[in-house]
RNA sequence: AGGGCCGUAGCUCAGUGGGAGAGCGCCACCUUGACGCGGUGGAGGUCAGGGGUUCGAAACCCCUCGGCCCUACCA
């Protein structure tokens, strides 16, 4: 402790190296199923192993981290799983980008190679993200690491896709699905982003065949005309009724279409009149499917025209193409700017396209049931409870979920297709021939899945399900899943709905979906904008604790974060100020025996009891995930109270106290700081540590496992007495600094009051009034002295000899001006005492306490009127 | 189009039916034996605006304005 100030730097990774050899994180699974402690369970949501901590990941982190250190203090057996996300579509980009320098694509290295390519990036750069989450101080248990890919994972995976499909859930078709032309790979609804987008609305005339003129189809897409198959109006459009079952001139193609009637179309939209395009957009496909209509595919897989005159044109050359000669032949009748919103590629941004291709889908509609159930029931609950309605919207609404990928890094999907029969051997490993017609002709599934179908599985998949474990046994459910609502559809509500179908049990209990962290403006933090907090800099910087105060504190709930480096600059100063008072309290033990008899002084009582209130709170403000109430709380007990007041008050009884006084006064700050550091420690780990080691009453090996500290002090007499003690010494600083008088000018006081406990505690906490109020003598006295500014507080009054300092017309200024305020809060407490229905209809309690209030007020405005009347006279005579 | 969130001190935000608060910033003063990353004292608000419910509204309801977000296949 020689150092001056807070240096985070010396001791954070030697306490963290600590922790882990010690290995006070790891959890003991036999412990719980011997039924020695209860458990509390967690899995950090994994982050991609392509990722790099952001301050998303910090905060996601220190909030799990704060309610696991809690619990393990609190004597839970504490396992918290950490691990990664393989990441699929991301992790492939990153490898190929690589090979792009090289000038060489997958398909040149082929798929064998590319996925050695991706498992030694993994090697080297996939513990990245877990090692900085380690500079955070994070608790997971380590142990038991897990990779979504790793083997007991993928065998996980295989078993529920076989058991899913054997049960219906998961089929194979020939569906219209996003598919991203740049990722080469179909997506879920989910991985498609919608951004409104400045088009045109092309009017296009296809003309009657058989009759003359047009009907004019309005599109935002006049590219995908070439895979028309009908034009749709709606059944009741008495413009257009002639023309229903008629045929048009599909123009450039020259094929014949039909007009067909159907309910989808909006006579209100455009021309009435729509386009079908069944292979290319999704709401054609189920016109199409009602009419019995074919569906032509005019794009490949890269997004090429296929369809003559266009053929291998890009789908963006091809619109143009196709206007221009629409033009030229007379057949567009407008062009309209239009509004609307286009999907894209939530990777690459490229704009996706629906495409018509085999894959493999989940039947989620009979596994979101109870999900609903469980959330409705508040078997699982969402905290804060608002983002229920989120939930809800989604699983009511749910749709089928296309879980094959057309990339190489994942879960190969276990499906085997003979080459004889056709038939599809879906099983957990290769079969050696057909189950169907026997034949060994077999070639697997060349698609992996979503890398969110195996994410589904974390919370059971990381205890080692399908294997019946003890670790499932011990920690399943968990309890607790701290994440961002970004991801409450992709990933929460899915684990749901396979927790409950391959556990029987719910994943989680508690859901807390934190904020999102902006930038000082409110923006979203982003590289491109460079505006982005860096944490591992910060830490480097301000150190973990303070980051993590920081975020804590910031961490109210259903409301974004904004971070700047500012707040937590500012909120080091805490770390700093922690640091001192340790410093302080250490040097005061210097001089003292600390074995003997203790008789506590009223200050005592009065921060021991504040100590107790402060552990009361900070409980329920973790139990309900407030963090930043807890936080708050903790802030202001040290702060304000224990250094502002009780290290002030002890110094009497430190420097010039007998050895009892010494030793009672070194005593209580020590209690104080300990249990204090056990309260922070959640929050700041680091830091309560190297004051805990240092401490004299340490009562356990480390701070992380040292028990969480009970309530045991309630002096709530003595807590008062010494709340109006420090309100003298405040008001004679306060009549100091209003009358100029320099605060280090020793004025007499004389107090009187009926209050003989009162009167008491005064008399025991004289010198500390004395030195911290600079007062020369403090004199009870049994009427009103002359000379004096005085106040008044409830049960006593306080005189302030100012002699021949006192500036009588200052004086009477102040009071004056106190007189006005206290005057109009009299004024609106007896209007509303002279309300009858106030009085008939307020909660009794509530009325007394305006009474007595209205009382105190007119006590202190009669004494400051006698004492503005005494000046007064001074003043004439 | 539907849904949600937010608007409180200069800034960032707590506060959800009975006294308008915190941190930072600001002003004045202080080399007080842990800390100037400190101490003491202080200034500062029509709680976005309007209406309603209530004895009582920053809080509950409705409307308006302003900012943000999510969901959605309207060509």
């Amino acid at each position: 402790m020689e150092a001056n100030t807070y240096n985070p730097a010396l001791f954070e990774d030697k306490w963290y190296n600590f922790w882990l050899e010690k290995k006070y994180f790891h959890a003991d699974e036999k412990r719980v199923l011997k039924g020695e402690k209860p458990k509390f369970s967690v899995v950090l949501p994994p982050p991609n192993v392509t990722g790099v901590l952001h301050v998303g990941h910090a905060l996601n982190s220190t909030l799990q981290d704060i309610v696991c250190r809690w619990k393990r203090m609190k004597g839970f057996e504490v396992c918290w799983i950490p691990g990664t996300d393989h990441a699929g579509i991301a992790t492939q980009w990153v490898v190929e980008r690589e090979l792009a320098k090289e000038g060489l694509t997958r398909h040149d290295v082929g798929r064998e190679k590319f996925l050695e390519r991706v498992s030694k990036w993994k090697e080297q750069y996939g513990n990245r993200i877990i090692n900085q989450l380690k500079k955070l101080g994070t608790s997971c248990d380590w142990d038991r690491e897990r990779f979504t890919m790793d083997e007991g994972f993928s065998k996980a995976v295989r078993r529920a896709f076989v058991t899913l499909y054997k049960e219906g859930l998961i089929y194979r078709g020939k569906r219209l699905i996003n598919w991203c032309p740049r990722c080469h790979t179909a997506l879920s609804d989910l991985e498609v982003e919608h951004e409104e987008e400045q088009g045109n609305l092309w009017y296009i005339r296809y003309p009657v065949v058989g009759g003359d003129g047009y009907i004019v189809v309005a599109t935002t897409r006049p590219e995908t005309m070439l895979g028309d198959v009908a034009v749709a109006v709606n059944p009741d459009d008495e413009r257009y009724k002639h023309l229903v079952g008629k045929k048009v001139l599909l123009p450039i193609v020259n094929r014949e279409i039909p007009v067909i009637a159907d309910e989808y179309v909006d006579p209100e939209f455009g021309t009435g009149a729509v386009k079908i395009t069944p292979a290319h957009d999704f709401n054609d496909f189920e016109v199409a499917q009602r009419h019995n209509l074919p569906a032509i595919q005019i794009m490949d897989d890269w997004g090429r025209i296929t369809a003559e005159p266009f053929k291998g044109m890009d789908r963006f050359e091809a619109r143009e193409a196709i206007v221009a000669m629409l033009k030229e032949e007379g057949l567009l009748e407008k062009v309209e700017p239009y509004v609307h919103a286009v999907g894209h590629c939530y990777r690459c941004k490229t704009i996706v396209e629906p495409y018509l291709s085999d894959q493999w889908f989940v039947k989620t509609k009979p596994l979101s049931e109870k999900a609903i159930e469980a959330v409705k029931t508040e078997e699982i609950r969402f905290i804060p409870k608002q983002w229920e309605n989120t939930f809800f919207d989604w699983m009511y609404n749910i749709k089928d979920w296309c879980i094959s990928r057309q990339i190489w890094w994942g879960h190969r999907i276990p499906a085997w297709y003979c080459k004889e029969c056709g038939h599809i051997n879906v099983s957990e490993e290769a079969p050696e021939k057909c189950e169907n017609c026997g034949s060994t002709n077999l070639y697997q599934d060349e698609d992996v899945l979503d890398t969110w179908f195996s994410s589904a599985m974390w919370p059971f998949g990381t205890l080692g399900w399908p294997e019946e474990t003890d670790d499932l046994k011990a920690f399943y459910p968990t309890d607790l899943l701290v994440t961002g609502f970004d991801i409450i559809f992709f990933w929460v509500s899915r684990m749901m709905m396979m927790g409950y179908h391959f556990m029987g049990e719910k994943p989680f209990s508690d859901v807390y979906v934190h904020a999102l962290v902006r930038d000082e403006k409110g923006q979203k933090m982003s590289k491109t904008k460079g505006n982005v907090i860096d944490p591992l800099e910060m830490v480097e910087k301000y150190g973990a604790d303070t980051l993590r105060f920081t975020l804590a504190a910031l961490a109210a709930q259903g409301r974004d974060i904004r971070l700047s480096e500012r707040i937590i600059e500012g909120y080091r100063h805490f770390a700093n100020k922690i640091w001192n008072i340790a410093k302080f309290i250490f040097s005061a033990l210097e001089n003292v025996e600390m074995k003997g008899a203790v008789a506590y002084a009223p200050e005592d009582r009065w921060i021991l009891s504040k100590l107790s209130d402060t552990i009361e709170t900070v409980d329920r403000e973790f139990e309900n995930y407030r963090f930043n109430d807890a936080a708050k709380a903790i802030y202001q007990f040290l702060w304000s109270e224990f250094a502002d007041w009780y290290i002030e008050f002890s110094k009497q009884r430190i420097y010039k106290g007998n050895e009892e006084e010494k030793r009672t006064a070194a005593h209580v700050l020590v209690t104080v700081l300990r249990d204090a550091m056990k309260l922070l420690h959640p929050i700041m780990p680091f830091l309560t540590e190297e004051i805990y080691q240092k401490l004299p009453n340490r009562d356990a090996e480390s701070i992380v496992i040292a028990p969480w500290p009970s309530i045991e002090y309630k002096f709530k007499k003595d807590e008062e007495r010494v709340e109006i003690v420090k309100e003298i010494i405040r008001g004679i600083r306060n009549v100091k600094a209003e009358l100029n008088i320099p605060p280090s000018t020793p004025v007499e006081v004389f107090v009187r009051s009926d209050n003989d406990k009162l009167m008491e505690t005064i008399g025991k906490m004289a010198a500390s009034i004395r030195q911290l109020a600079k007062v020369s003598e403090i004199h009870s006295t049994s009427e009103a002295p002359s000379g004096c500014v005085s106040f008044f507080l409830p049960g006593i009054e306080v005189y302030v000899k100012v002699g021949e300092l006192i500036d009588v017309e200052s004086e009477i200024f102040r009071i004056m001006k106190k007189l006005k305020g206290i005057e109009k809060d009299i004024q609106k407490l007896e209007k509303k005492l002279a309300n009858e229905n106030f009085l008939k209809k307020a909660p009794r309690e509530v009325v007394e306490k305006n009474r007595a209030e209205l009382e105190e007020l007119k006590e202190v405005f009669e004494k400051l009127s006698g004492t503005l009347q005494q000046l007064k006279d001074m003043e004439i005579g």
